[in-house]
DNA sequence: CGTGAAACCTCCGCGGA
DNA sequence: TCCGCGGAGGTTTCACG
């Protein structure tokens, strides 16, 4: 783990905020030149705590209005990189991960439509390495953090 | 939902995936100019489909390495604002949604270490509205996309 | 939508603490 | 090592056609 100073970690939360706001401005916020922020903003990618910037887009306007979480039971002996495969397969996949307790993982989904939705489970649910599924529609959304 | 045509699409695939592209890094890829780029990303932003820009810093990089998902069962005639209200509480917690099924809601937690997590937790389950909690750690993850 | 111009930003090399 | 400065070249932003 890569150790910041107080004034990488005000860096990264103004950027965390607005992407795309310019060193200068930035700077001017830490009370920095925008050169030594550029410096900062290059090492804090070199190091791997700051992977990319993105554009933020709202799933509902681009017409994903389902989302759903998806339990998952494995055959035995699936190793855990066999599983997130299956998952990672399908582009309505959000993210998967595997974890303790009763499932073997929880793949959390986004699709156009129920229907839509229907289709990806089956698919999951057809692949020898998988046993069972269990999903949770998602009826209303509070807090979405970075 | 508003309706984007082609060109609006490949914008925002561009972005999503640098969201410090230049217009005209942009207009080049698209066959337009960087004005009639910009007119467009700002029109996008006004139009709720581009929510924001923000840095995608890596949470383990900042020392958050442990993550877990918590299903949460809630007292009768608990409202699912009420419900959302109790996990936005806590820093850690980095979407709440309500959902179908046996459990009310899904919590997904990202804390600093287990015992950071078992603090969380423990605060979640004391609300009046939580009757009772049921959490899993996340092993490995897989996909992670936007 | 494209063009053009002014203001602004990025990027990099240099010199100082 | 980390900073600020300065300047060349690219970017943003806007009125205009």
């Amino acid at each position: 783990m890569t150790t910041l100073d107080g004034l990488d970690e005000r860096i990264l939360a103004i950027l965390r905020d607005d992407g795309r706001a310019s060193f200068a401005v930035v700077g001017e916020r830490v009370g920095l030149s925008a050169s030594a922020v550029k410096r900062r903003v290059d090492r804090l990618r070199e190091a791997g705590v700051i992977t990319g910037f993105a554009a933020l887009v709202d799933p509902e306007a681009l017409g994903w209005t389902t989302e759903a979480y998806v339990e998952l039971w494995c055959a035995p002996s699936t190793t855990p990189a066999q599983v997130l495969a299956v998952a990672a397969r399908h582009p309505q996949v959000v993210s998967a991960a595997t974890i303790s307790g009763e499932a073997d993982a929880l793949v959390h989904v986004r699709a156009t439509s129920v229907h839509d939705f229907e289709r990806v489970l089956e698919r999951i649910g057809a692949d020898p390495s998988v046993v069972r599924t269990k999903s949770a529609i998602v009826l209303s959304r509070g807090v979405q953090r970075s």
